[in-house]
DNA sequence: AGAAAACTTGCGCACTGAGCATGTTTTGCG
DNA sequence: CGCAAAACATGCTCAGTGCGCAAGTTTTCT
């Protein structure tokens, strides 16, 4: 013990660990027995925790399936509030989510495929929605700030949170049916399509 | 092939009595004792089935709750469909939304009331947004042909179909917290937010 | 160091989704 | 019309789940 504490802190640490620990276990297990062949029990099994532990981690199975959906539009959130204060919405957004995929960039391409694998499964897809509806509310605040002053400024700020949002989703969607493009490629599009007014 | 519309059929009028009938029973016993204290055994009781038919009818009770919202967006995705056959594809969704909000004009307020009150529940938010997500897919394929041949057509028919759902949605949502304002001007609203160009 | 706060765990219970077998209703067809 | 088949409702049963509660344990705070 000769390290001082970190800023993190222990309890906060070993939450996050045992939250990830959660999460892999369960997209390991389904990727080797399918999602409806897994239960509660065995994830936490594989984790090492009771069943009662994983109940206080996430609310469901598929939660814990898609922690990383989860987290990643949570992320998401806090790079748009982290972008300079002047910068108008939209351009705020886009910059946000290519600092996104700069982030995740690096990943073990075993874990996503894996993961990607799994994210077809239709079991999942509404909670796969879902990881999305969370976040529109918050997002919707956090740029409120960024859009001209106007009476039906809520209501924009909304729907621009939400048509962000459905791009975002409708490239992930295409992506895990069409691999052949990389992510980013097809967000930059959908974004590009998005922005473009419709007739 | 024949042009006959079918007849309805009795035992798909049963089916569709009785579907209504565990329907509205959910939302009457929701709005009389809170959505977490109703039970699916209550629901069959009240509609005067068992607890296995329930099941058969519906897959939670989320599900039966919100079946007015599942049904209207199904409804709604026909009227696209039926659309004259060389309208472009946004002015046929919005022409189609109007026709769903003019069949729906005449509810029993009473019946509103309460269904409003129900969907302001967190518990069912994520139903609600499954609702719409279920039509996104086959929306897109209806309107498909309604977009100039590209490439890049899928994307942009996925696109459409999210943003013209996404921007129902969030009406929907606005008039939930706000109902001073009719529905129908808060979808026109948001419809003609959304066919401007974002920057 | 020692109390307080946070967390884990086992136990238990009400609820759910679904397969199966059985009795009942509806449909299609000769 | 009548009847066999298909579709459906129901009861029974069970594995799974979510969660409250009451210990026991670990981390934090002062």
């Amino acid at each position: 013990m000769t390290v001082t504490t970190n800023p993190p802190g222990l309890r906060e640490r070993k939450k996050a660990a045992t939250r990830q620990a959660l999460h892999e276990a369960a997209v390991r297990l389904a990727a080797e027995h399918g999602v409806e062949h897994v239960t509660v029990e065995a994830i936490a099994d594989a984790a090492n925790v009771s069943r009662r532990t994983f109940s206080n981690y996430f609310a469901s199975k598929e939660r814990a399936l898609l922690h990383t959906d989860y987290a990643r539009v949570g992320r998401l959130i806090e790079l748009v509030r982290d972008r300079p204060a002047g910068e108008a919405a939209w351009t705020a957004l886009t910059r946000a989510i290519e600092a996104s995929a700069a982030e995740n960039a690096d990943e073990d391409p075993e874990w996503r495929a894996r993961y990607r694998t799994l994210r077809r499964d239709p079991a999942l897809a509404g909670e796969l929605v879902s990881s999305y509806a969370v976040a529109e509310r918050e997002l919707a605040g956090v740029i409120a700030g960024r859009l001209p002053a106007s009476p039906d400024a809520p209501l924009r700020a909304r729907l621009l949170a939400a048509h962000f949002l459905a791009a975002v989703r409708v490239a992930n969607q295409m992506w895990l049916e069409h691999p052949d493009e990389p992510l980013a490629d097809v967000v930059r599009q959908a974004l590009a399509t998005t922005a473009e007014p419709f007739t």
